[in-house]
DNA sequence: ATTATCTATAGATCTATAGATAATGC
DNA sequence: ATTATCTATAGATCTATAGATAATGC
């Protein structure tokens, strides 16, 4: 048995929250996404994210050095499943480009729009310019060179005759589509995700200029 | 001449600021915009915005009611102009849809994009849910709207067959592209900003299904 | 002994207000 | 007299640290 009573340390202070069997750290990342993503990032506190975690906000000292740290591990940990993916989709150099790109994009807006909070909002907070959040940009930098490399080896590319500008502002475009989704989920989040994603790799591709 | 030294009231403390000669209102709005589009809202102090703008943090008292008021008339007069333009356009009955659905999108990007700071990045603060931003939202939402009927007279809304929510998820996809556009100009604000507006443009027709 | 939590708080802000001041205008 | 600004500050936070406490583990 695992339930209360049963773990280390001083017991929380009753009146927070009722015990959800995940450890802290997970809850106080899972609240401070919550926060984040709807009150923004300067606007929420460490009591507040600590408060909804169900502990004290010294509390959330223990587990991480401050407010930047977590918001520097909610976003690696957002990107990180999507570059995996990438680098897998890539590596499939036998599928024709165009499929390739269309999984690429149907996968990332499940991974940004899908569980409970809206995490792929949190690519659009103005704070992550900050220089703490370098790694999580150079992960994201190299998201989107994977889909320039797809888009590159699809024949509507090869109708641009080589131009490498024309090819980055239409990879700009899917790339950019695909990070605001966020911004088209939030605004009717009732829709179902399976049919959502693939509209919007449909559309991804359409700004490709893939016919299909 | 208008020169400094002939404005009425008390003088500003030295060493703030050469005299712009434009209305400290202004000012004051000038400099949060550029500070909350690039640290955020909840980042922005009201002494910084008031250091920027030249003059002490308890002057900007004398032109606002607070700093919920500044992002307030920023989100509206950045939002206005658009509303104009697709009231206008929406009004054109004569022309093809596609045509002018096609120039709604590119004023739009002009106006996202165009000026000093990236005004569309207000939009894509998540503090904008608040109370105080009601009208800003009521705005929006009649752009929207516009967006959506011409969408619908549009031939490749025909094609649709009628079906309301492909047709709103089509809307959708459009008018995300078009509001999170401040996203990819982010990413290379030195492309010319004319031929950028043009290529959005292009996308967003893409995306509805239009063929020219 | 180790651990996870708590309480308490120092020190640094931050917002908004009160009231003084230094210009112009009449 | 009117106006736009200033200085000063009250009161309310907010972050991060210090140190106590209440469990388990050995």
């Amino acid at each position: 048995m695992n339930g209360p009573g049963r773990r280390v340390g001083r017991p929380r202070a009753d009146r927070l929250r009722p015990d959800s069997g995940r450890p802290p750290r997970d809850e106080i990342l899972c609240a401070a996404a919550e926060l984040f993503t709807v009150r923004g990032y300067g606007s929420t506190t460490t009591r507040a994210v600590a408060e909804r975690a169900g502990l004290r906000q010294a509390t959330m000292y223990h587990y991480f050095t401050g407010k930047e740290q977590l918001l520097v591990e909610l976003l690696e940990s957002t990107v990180a499943p999507s570059l995996r993916a990438a680098r897998r989709i890539l590596a499939e150099a036998e599928r024709p480009a165009e499929d390739r790109l269309w999984e690429l994009c149907r996968a990332d807006v499940l991974q940004l729009c899908g569980g409970p909070y809206n995490l792929g909002a949190l690519y659009l907070l103005p704070e992550v310019r900050g220089e703490r959040f370098l790694r999580f940009r150079r992960m994201r930098g190299e998201l989107k060179d994977s889909y320039r490399a797809l888009l590159g080896a699809t024949g509507a590319a090869a109708e641009l005759g080589g131009d490498a500008q024309a090819l980055a502002l239409r990879n700009d475009l899917v790339f950019g589509l695909i990070e605001g989704v966020i911004l088209i989920h939030r605004s009717n989040p009732h829709r179902p995700l399976e049919t959502f994603a693939e509209a919007t790799a449909d559309a991804a591709l359409r700004i490709a200029g893939i016919r299909r």
